[in-house]
DNA sequence: GTACTATACCTCGTACTTCGATGTATAGAG
DNA sequence: CTCTATACATCGAAGTACGAGGTATAGTAC
């Protein structure tokens, strides 16, 4: 995740896990459930998308990760650092910028 | 351009190309222009992405090309085919499913 | 006349993101 | 004892976008 580039890049999956995760730690699965729940089913991030992002991000220090044990399973729980809430904070300010900038494109080229 | 999948990835370039040529005919700088305009500076595409896009989406029978020239210089004119207009519909509609998706997750949780 | 800027096209290699498929293993329900 | 849900993970493929570089003409400023 190229720490502070994403021109154009969705960068979506990215945005969503640090937003979610910077209201309440939460494991994978749990990430994942929460992620349709929020967007309505709209996004459903594949574990193909979910697990290797989660990996990425706590690499870039942007995640700290936690094993538990429940029940006789594995947990892996993240929570965002502050480089995560920096990173989330611009994130979002450039989501919505280019989100701007769409809507106006769509709107129509008259108000160019 | 993966003719219908387009998941998370943005494709914003491709939906800001289909919906300002479906405005009007434009050639390649004129159209880097327009957008640039459009979006307030916001997003502008550079010529490494504008030119393989259009290429691509000619190539897919979304835009049609008319080669003119203007003043000593060649200048690639392109419009919107019918369908085109359909994959911009389609991109349209699934951008704003995005969006409206992605400003819920930023809006906060509690309205899951 | 000549250097610089704007116009106008193009391509290549690279990097990154995302996707689907596949794999492992445990817990619980029927 | 089988099937589903939970819970993690990786791999290869495909797609997207980017920057850098390349060609050439027209007009402007010096």
């Amino acid at each position: 995740m190229g720490d502070a580039k994403a021109l154009l890049m969705s960068g979506v999956p990215e945005l969503l896990i640090l937003r979610l995760l910077a209201e309440r730690e939460m494991y994978g699965y749990e990430l994942a459930r929460a992620v349709r729940a929020v967007t309505r089913e709209a996004i459903s991030l594949g574990e193909g998308v979910l697990y290797p992002a989660l990996h990425s991000l706590e690499l870039s220090g942007l995640l700290r990760a936690r094993r538990r044990q429940v029940g006789g399973r594995t947990r892996v729980y993240y929570n965002v650092t502050a480089k995560g809430r920096r990173r989330l904070e611009y994130l979002t300010s450039h989501w919505r910028r280019i989100a701007t900038a769409v809507e106006a494109a769509l709107a129509g080229p008259q108000h160019a």
